[in-house]
DNA sequence: GCCAACGTTGGC
DNA sequence: GCCAACGTTGGC
């Protein structure tokens, strides 16, 4: 399927595509604890995870984040397990690109948009993300890229109610009521790793497991590279994890 | 900063 | 609906 790909350096695209605004990052000191943290908590979900249709799913997970500065559309993206950390509650909201927000903020959506079909995958990993799963926060797109800490879904996707909000800089007139583009899932911090879990490492194992047949010989980190959401079996998972009590290799 | 990988777009 | 161009991810 793969063909030979063309890549032009000069590109000369129009200069920036959509600019749908930069929506600022959300300012921590926007709102007092409570406005959207407990909105929430009123409702019993209903929304619940049905759509997951009784199959098989993962229950582990790999969530990707800048930990380096780099702006995006004016936005920095930044955000390291240590900003994480760092949240009250250290909790924050994941809408499965790789942006985030305060969950005592006001929890809107910043939908810095990535391709739709990226989005549409990341958007159902999100939702087939249920309550107490947990997943490896990994840093990508820095010096070394790797697993920083484990983390817990402690919201599952919800719809991100100001793409329905006229007045809402983040306002989506393409999104509908009953079938909301954008979904979210709060995520928060459970531990550092005891080591950090190098993505070098994680490849000689891949590498080594082509071959033999171990645990990660399908790992999504090394065959959808892409996604920046990514199942994890529960023997990726388990053998991740069994690599803290070891020396690197 | 470079560029490979790869998903998406759009002309036909 | 094919396929080349293009934009983005993310390692290096």
């Amino acid at each position: 399927m793969p063909k030979p790909r063309k890549r032009l350096a000069g590109a000369a695209g129009p200069t920036g595509p959509d600019n749908k605004g930069p929506a600022g990052k959300r300012t921590k000191t926007k709102n007092p604890v409570g406005t959207s943290a407990t909105l929430g908590n009123s409702s019993p979900e209903k929304t619940s995870a049905s759509k997951n249709c009784g199959k098989n799913l993962s229950s582990y997970w790999l969530m990707k984040s800048e930990p380096e500065s780099r702006l995006e559309k004016g936005v920095d993206v930044k955000f390291s397990i240590e900003d994480l950390k760092a949240q009250p509650k250290q909790t924050a909201c994941w809408d499965g690109v790789r942006n985030y927000q305060f969950t005592n903020g006001l929890c809107s959506g910043q939908c810095l948009h990535t391709s739709l079909g990226v989005l549409a995958k990341a958007r159902n990993f999100l939702r087939a993300m249920q309550l107490g799963q947990e997943a490896f926060f990994y840093h990508s797109n820095c010096k070394e890229p790797g697993i920083a800490g484990l983390v817990k879904i402690v919201k599952e996707a919800y719809p991100d109610h100001t793409q329905f909000e006229k007045n809402n800089p983040h306002y989506d007139p393409s999104s509908k009521e009953d079938n909301p583009k954008w979904s979210m899932v709060d995520v928060q911090f459970v531990r550092m790793m005891k080591r950090y879990i190098t993505l070098a490492e994680l490849k000689t194992h891949y590498q080594a497991h082509k071959t033999t047949g171990g645990p990660l010989k399908n790992m999504a980190l090394f065959t959808r590279q892409r996604l920046s959401i990514q199942p994890l079996t529960r023997e990726e998972f388990d053998f991740i994890l069994s690599l803290e009590e070891k020396e690197p290799s």
